[in-house]
DNA sequence: CGTTCGATGCACT
DNA sequence: GTGCATCGAACGT
């Protein structure tokens, strides 16, 4: 079942607990791809120094503002697009980064998105446990980028869904790749999975 | 094992 | 002009 708005509309550390075991259903033109969330960040608010919103409404941020449960999408870096799920209500800027899944369906076509990454010419082959491993990878195998900005996550093309997926033990630490905001422990994965970055 | 560093685009000041 | 919620290759130990 697809996860409803309802589910978005709690307190984002909620929200990024239960999203572990969820099936993100990316279904693109060019195929279906799904995998399980394995690891997740929380951002929270104007008062999170890591969260965008931390400076105030711009126009990127604009959809950390809006309504609960739609998608979040941006480019970092200029080489990665990165996605949300937006929790909450409206006017409280917070949502929950997706940083990692273990591929479930359409790893054909993750592995065809991933080889054509400009850094790896020449290298077609990814390796399945990495396909969605770190948050632009993901995002990159998944077919996602700036057109499914503000799409809602409780409709077609791009879903969260629940399958039944029992996740084992979860944890919580300290997010990654950020320089301020290191004190909150929001990031929460999967215990055990090899999909989950951060590790050897 | 570990750390460093270049690629790359755009929102924001 | 500055600074990223990254990735992976290339080094050093």
């Amino acid at each position: 079942m697809t996860l409803p708005q309802r589910f978005y509309a709690r307190p984002t550390l909620e929200v990024a607990r239960d999203l572990l075991g969820k099936v993100l259903v990316h279904r693109a033109p060019d195929g279906v791809a799904a995998g399980v969330i394995v690891e997740v960040e929380a951002y929270i608010g104007e008062d999170d120094p890591a969260c965008h919103a931390a400076v105030g409404p711009t126009r990127r941020n604009a959809p950390l503002y809006g309504a609960p449960g739609r998608a979040y999408v941006y480019l970092n870096y200029g080489l990665h697009y990165l996605v949300n799920a937006v929790t909450e209500r409206e006017g409280f800027p917070a949502a929950v980064l997706i940083r990692a899944l273990e591929p479930i369906e359409g790893l054909e076509l993750m592995q065809r998105r991933r080889g054509r990454a400009p850094w790896r010419k020449g290298k077609p082959d990814v390796d399945v446990t990495r396909l969605c491993r770190g948050p632009g990878n993901l995002s990159t195998a998944m077919g996602i980028d700036l057109a499914l900005n503000t799409s809602a996550l409780f409709k077609r093309p791009l879903t969260i869904e629940d399958r039944g997926v029992d996740v084992g033990n979860v944890r919580w630490g300290p997010r990654i790749g950020i320089t301020r905001g290191v004190e909150h422990a929001w990031r929460c994965w999967v215990e055990g999975s090899r999909a989950v970055s951060g590790r050897s």
